[in-house]
DNA sequence: TCTTATTCCGAGTAATTTAATCGGATTTAC
DNA sequence: GTAAATCCGATTAAATTACTCGGAATAAGA
């Protein structure tokens, strides 16, 4: 029941990105300097979020990625959907409902199978209220306190 | 972010338990073939849940295992926690807040911390609402049914 | 007392998933 | 033309999960 260490980079990645949006595409060199991990495991990530239209990515020299779209509209949840596909804590819920399901056939009247469905979809609606935005706003203070120069 | 097996046997073994408590110590054995899961396998899990209080044991022939509470008071959350330690999505939830946390240090300040914390409060919560009596009063009337002889 | 049914326990192993790593191709600014 | 980037597919290493196995201890019932 841990959370990944896709989602968990794939988050800081686009945090990262959010917050030095500003001065141009954000190279993965220095995402990966700034957040303590692989620039190779990085770019595998990148191109998870990059599919899935989070980002836009710019080649060559003085390239690197910028957010494709406004970060009031980009989620904790849409970013672990793109690293690690649905949020559904167990196979069967992803399967068609009646008798066509492999798993117990049972669908929605199985109580068991309805267990994991309230626990995946309290997980996805929590994740789906936290934006990219309000991250970077939460994180706001700090940087301030980061720029007059005292301590973390 | 699936469920371990652990998990899931364990609340299909303690729910089946739950069912059969009135025809004395419920064994291994029909747990087993009745969920369909390795009779060995379920023997860890049942240490676990005999550690944690929520069963008690009667060893030799004719003995199983038996509620070691009212199931109302025992939760899904009860159950995922004893098979898979606290519910938490990453480890730095775990460590002590403050300077001493050998992740980031920044206990609650870290806007990330506060994304997985806000997530494993919700599965919490959600898995806690859901007690091992509820699930058996949703299973009654497919067992009336079942008693009927009709197909479920 | 013997047999059988059961839990108990610890060690070992197989399978799967996760987390990277590596090498090189492609693109583009300067 | 060169350096700085992304892109891409294959491979590997590490960790975790999901069991399996063998046998000891316990207790009921004949």
């Amino acid at each position: 029941m841990k959370v990944s260490t896709k989602s968990r980079y794939g988050v800081a990645a686009m945090l990262d990105i959010a917050q030095h949006c500003n001065d141009g595409p954000v190279a993965l060199r220095n995402v990966a300097e700034r957040q303590q991990v692989s620039e190779h495991y990085l770019e595998q990530l990148m191109s998870s979020l990059r599919n899935a239209g989070y980002v836009r990515s710019i080649r060559g020299a003085q390239g690197g990625y910028v957010l494709a779209k406004d970060p009031a509209t980009i989620t904790v949840g849409d970013i672990v959907r793109a690293m690690e596909g649905p949020i559904a804590p167990v196979d069967c819920l992803l399967a068609e409902k009646g008798p066509a399901n492999p798993y117990c056939g049972k669908s929605e009247q199985c109580v068991r199978r309805n267990i994991w469905l309230k626990m995946g979809e309290s997980i996805a609606s929590a994740l789906d209220s936290i934006s990219l935005a309000s991250l970077c706003t939460d994180l706001q203070p700090s940087k301030e306190v980061e720029e007059r120069g005292e301590q973390v």
